[in-house]
DNA sequence: TCTGGGGTCCTAGGACCC
DNA sequence: TCTGGGGTCCTAGGACCC
């Protein structure tokens, strides 16, 4: 096999630097990079946390996740701004257009990451010198900076574009690992999360290079698979292809902390049917059906739990996912104070591709017509103005307004 | 802990069938 | 049935990512 030519492109504080460029294309003259400053959430409606931080911000040792009380105590005079998904999705679309001009192998990772397979695309070229280009390019024409990974697999070329920021280009070819790689904390390899990291300190394992030493047979023993791929990707190695054609969604769910905790099966069901239907209306706009439906609580003490159930025929209707959501919602309630609800459906599959013959009941499809002509309403007004019975829509319940 | 919201994938146990 | 093992489906929970 050819040795593959792979770039992973990542956007450097990517919500706080978009938002920066637009407040200064909408005439503000300070810019946020400049600052201690960072994107966060509400405080008051119990999300605020650290979405994105400015460099300032990052060198008093803000992070992200972390609550802006948090962030607060160790930079007094930072910054919160409000995110805007709007706008991310535009500049991640800018960005996005400006790399097909080098490959049309582009998996669109997440809204501020791209891999690119420039293995058929290099034309005399080298992998190194694209990269330094898209990343000279992207600040001029777009006016925020990316760090570019360069490597022969997509895992290299993550690890390498994580190294030094901000606006960089490094490589991380096979040669390289030991010497790029290995030294690093296990915390850094991608697919290390907070409740490994601990798991291998206990047997020793502290950096890359402790990980890819260890006998691998006693990671896949202790680890499953999870273990193989550690060890795999502590070695460097990554078979996986960049998925340039978007696939479909395997899950669509919609979830909400709660401004306030509450109590009791007759407001956990108002939250429950809002829910249900911002993920219908999602479902029909993609002409998607769900086999399953899950609801899931959170506890005031953080404890999650979640029922799911697999309806009898795949459908998008509110009345029926709600129904269904509503009867595991009573099943598993134990009476505890909710901060958390969340509603998704899973196993889905395309509309049209599913007989005509689970339409023909005329029930079903009376329930279609009504959720159709919600979404016009909704797709017409706005999303939040419309709602099903008793004001429910989760704006109004976590900013509950005056009967009228 | 003053701890978001959107996802994907994996595991383990029980039911059920052969 | 006092029975064994394998495969598949379903469900609850958990780990990880950005």
């Amino acid at each position: 096999m050819r040795e593959r030519q792979i770039l992973h492109v990542d956007v450097n504080n990517a919500f706080l630097s978009w938002t920066a460029i637009e407040r200064l294309k909408e005439g503000e003259t300070l810019d946020i990079r400049e600052i201690p400053a960072v994107i966060g959430g509400n405080e008051e409606m119990r999300s605020g946390i650290v979405l994105a931080k400015s460099m300032k911000a990052k060198s008093c040792g803000v992070v992200t996740g972390e609550t802006l009380y948090q962030a607060r105590k160790k930079c007094n005079n930072l910054q919160v701004y409000p995110s805007n998904y709007k706008i991310y999705k535009k500049y991640s679309n800018d960005l996005y257009n400006l790399l097909l001009e080098y490959t049309d192998k582009i998996e669109r990772f997440s809204i501020d990451e791209c891999f690119l397979d420039m293995t058929e695309y290099l034309a005399g070229s080298t992998l190194l010198y694209k990269a330094k280009e898209i990343n000279k390019r992207v600040e001029k024409e777009l006016g925020f900076t990316v760090n570019v990974g360069v490597a022969h697999n997509k895992l290299l070329a993550k690890m390498a574009s994580d190294f030094e920021k901000p606006n960089k280009v490094h490589t991380l070819y096979e040669n390289e690992i030991p010497q790029k790689m290995w030294n690093l904390p296990i915390s850094e390899l991608f697919m290390l999360g907070r409740k490994t990291v601990p798991k291998l300190y206990n047997i020793g394992i502290k950096s890359i290079g402790d990980l890819a030493k260890f006998d691998e047979k006693i990671l896949i023993k202790k680890f499953g698979k999870h273990g193989k791929l550690m060890w795999e990707y502590a070695n460097g190695i990554d078979n996986s292809e960049v998925q340039y054609e978007p696939e479909e969604p395997k899950s669509i769910g919609n979830s909400i902390t709660l401004p306030t905790d509450i109590f009791g099966l007759d407001k956990i069901d108002e939250i429950v049917l809002a829910l249900t239907e911002q993920v219908t209306y999602r479902l029909r706009k993609y002409d998607l059906l769900a086999n399953v439906v899950s609801v899931q609580l959170r506890t005031k003490d953080f404890k999650d739990y979640s029922h799911q159930r697999k309806l009898i025929s795949p459908t998008s209707s509110t009345r029926e996912i709600y129904d269904v959501a509503r009867e595991i919602t009573h099943e598993m309630y134990k009476g505890d104070f909710i901060r958390l609800i969340g509603v998704r459906t899973d196993d889905l599959c395309d509309k049209n591709q599913i007989q005509l013959s689970l339409f023909d009941n005329s029930n079903s499809k009376k329930q279609e017509r009504i959720d159709k002509s919600i979404d016009f309403l909704k797709e017409k007004y706005g999303y939040s103005k419309i709602t099903r019975g008793t004001v429910m829509n989760v704006e109004n319940i976590v900013k509950p307004k005056r009967k009228e």
